[in-house]
DNA sequence: TACGTTAAAATGAACGTTCATTCATTTTTT
DNA sequence: AAAAAATGAATGAACGTTCATTTTAACGTA
């Protein structure tokens, strides 16, 4: 195995560690020293692949972030009707967030929370770009209503996230059908 | 004055310290320390109205949630119609997560992290009920949609707290026109 | 292949700091 | 003068980070 591989391999084991004990502890509450004995490597270690513990994080978020971003644009492509579209990107992050429980509530925490610095905020921002695209061409086809991208996403794709919370929380368990009900409300939300 | 309402003044001003410091740092990256000289007292002081550091937090997310709550019905009453009633709690709800910034940015950090132990997390959750009764209600009246009121809540009151980050974060400006539309989205994706 | 040499990767004990909490003492109130 | 409230220095545990040392990998030579 090449030096390169493990590597890699140590590297992805610190970033599942991290994203787990987090999850569990929150960020303060989480010592090097933990994150290194789950990765199964010594609390040196983690300094020859991150600077130090917020820069750690600060990674682990953008690379979440940008995980997170393929996921919704999987198998989508511009020229599809606004609404196909629509479907197709909320349903993959639909997905994403019931399935990929521990990476979304990472992320949720990490947006709600100072624990990541500004510039790491913007950075993880930077793909949705696609989206937005689509809402301008939804509004210029009288589709979507003429009203700020904030909004819809507030009320369109922002309501998953508290359905994962109540999932993750067993107050609530998500079926199929559930799902549909719930992009049915996503789109009438935004749908003029 | 006498020592009763001193020793509320102090608990106030912790209470209020605690927020924003938590609001700023993190639970876990606001030491007692710093919350005892932001409320003007020393750090000993605390433990006479506080257990420790966790019961501190559990007692400021109860507080703040009741306070929350309170505002929320705030000139409600149960003879209202379906859709006014909702209008009158909606708009509460709007109004206190967007002037009570500091207190609304609390509960959501608290609300997306484990920082709160689950016990005290329950007790927020009880002062819902009236939202609830008046959803059910407009089930029966055939009004409102026949889905989870976790469903509900997710798609119309949720998106609120969206808002209210990005207005926190300078993102975007709610002027009162904005509320208006948000409103009429919720509304649009409860309703029949 | 086997061996010796050098470089790279990994280790974990030790360091210095920070923090929650305590309690002997002081200050304030009754 | 007694009781209650408040103080803040002291304590001990925990943590992030470093670095002297060890382990592993890579390479050249015969």
């Amino acid at each position: 195995m090449s030096a390169t591989s493990k590597g890699q391999n140590k590297r992805e084991a610190l970033v599942k560690a991290t994203i787990k004990l987090v999850n569990n502890n929150g960020f303060h509450a989480t010592p090097m020293s933990k994150i290194a004995k789950m990765a199964g490597i010594s609390p040196g270690t983690i300094y020859l692949y991150f600077e130090n513990k917020q820069n750690l994080i600060n990674q682990v978020y953008i690379e979440v972030k940008a995980s997170f971003s393929d996921f919704a644009f999987m198998d989508y492509e511009e020229h599809f009707s606004v609404e196909k579209g629509f479907e197709k990107i909320w349903k993959n992050i639909a997905v994403f967030k019931l399935k990929e429980v521990e990476e979304a509530m990472f992320l949720s925490q990490c947006d709600n929370t100072p624990m990541i610095d500004e510039p790491s905020r913007k950075e993880g921002l930077k793909h949705l770009q696609p989206l937005l695209d689509l809402w301008v061409r939804g509004q210029n086809e009288g589709i979507i209503k003429q009203v700020s991208p904030y909004m819809l996403y507030a009320f369109s794709i922002y309501p998953i996230a508290f359905l994962m919370n109540m999932q993750q929380r067993e107050l609530y368990e998500l079926s199929s059908t559930h799902v549909d009900e719930a992009y049915k409300m996503a789109w009438n939300s935004i749908k003029i």
